[in-house]
DNA sequence: TACATCAAATACCGATCGGTATCTGAAAGG
DNA sequence: CCTTTCAGATACCGATCGGTATTTGATGTA
């Protein structure tokens, strides 16, 4: 692990808990143990670390996911890979001041266009991802006909946000795992065939 | 409207956009008009400041929602009440920087224990609503008795935040309006009598 | 007219902000 | 053994931060 790489291992956690603005040089000195010097001879600037920052965290708590989703096969076991994924969010961020995309959505919208287009990147990947598997489930038969992918891809989407903000709002994960609980036993079996 | 609102009135959006870091005095007075001497006169500090502001945000953004529930009767009759009410949320808060709650649950965990504290008792308060909302329902025999109050209170709030998160990352009001056709017809259809 | 009141303006405070120019010292290369 | 290189440390920059002591000026009052 190069000065980078350690770098970014220690400031993005910080990030995610105090946002962008939040977030001083001093902190990122402090937690590293380096100083500015070594902090800009890494990275060109603030926002260019925040935005690597941010693609640690989303490495560490959302592309496993995509990665063990893209794994797998069929419409429902994959859905099923997310609800059972998403179960574990709260121990996998917990430490790391929650999820980076609700994090990142929030925060940047009104002070950071870079960081706040790579958030809407990412939740857009998210939706589309979801509509194609459910699209895949209707043309395998696995999904019913007249289910609509684009909807059904952002109502669990919404579900997975809402109760991972409320989640770490409350720390109590049963608002996460309440959410797949019903995932699982009303929509995934009232869209399957 | 005394100096009090009127600070208020111009800052809340601010704060609401930028977060608590993100607006510093100076974004404060030229909103205003008036001096740090002004701001300091009628506020102790920023923090109080804040408080006050996110509580106005509240009040115009989900306080009519709380009084407008009220003032209906029966159970399914509120819960549709809410699902018609968040349709027009987007419109309603769009220029004010989103959901307020969504805002300061996210921003302020780590970084000003007040404000926090302020979002978590208002998620709660909306928790709990809900969930008595649900228990009154099977009291009166509109929902059905096995129906889950704690656990469907969590299902709706989590889509009403995540929907929100989502419509404010993308500027696209479908992702509420989608969210709240699945309430109101499959979630609430699903549990009453 | 003289005085008290008080909201708001002015002017200022030390601390911290993000960022940079310069220096240093250890390792690599000939 | 000398020199080059370059990551990182040091020391510094102007700007801005939240906050405050003092002054101003309009108003009400006797």
């Amino acid at each position: 692990m190069n000065t980078s790489e350690i770098i970014l291992d220690k400031v993005a956690p910080i990030f995610n808990k105090q946002g962008y603005v939040g977030t001083s040089l001093t902190d990122i000195t402090k937690a590293t143990g380096l100083t500015k010097g070594a902090i800009y001879c890494n990275f060109s600037n603030k926002e260019d670390l925040a935005l690597k920052a941010f693609q640690l965290n989303v490495n560490l708590a959302i592309t496993p996911l995509f990665k063990l989703v893209a794994s797998k096969e069929g419409s429902l076991n994959k859905l099923r890979t997310i609800t059972e994924y998403q179960r574990s969010y709260y121990d996998l961020v917990k430490d790391r001041g929650g999820c980076p995309m609700l994090r990142a959505g929030v925060d940047t919208k009104f002070i950071n266009p870079l960081l706040f287009k790579a958030a809407q990147n990412l939740s857009q990947k998210f939706t589309v991802g979801l509509t194609n598997i459910i699209k895949d489930g209707i043309a395998n038969d696995e999904i019913k006909q007249n289910t609509d992918p684009d909807k059904y891809a952002k109502i669990i989407l919404s579900l997975i946000e809402g109760s991972s903000l409320l989640t770490f709002t409350h720390n109590d994960p049963t608002y996460i795992n309440d959410a797949m609980d019903f995932i699982d036993q009303t929509i995934i079996e009232s869209i399957s065939k």
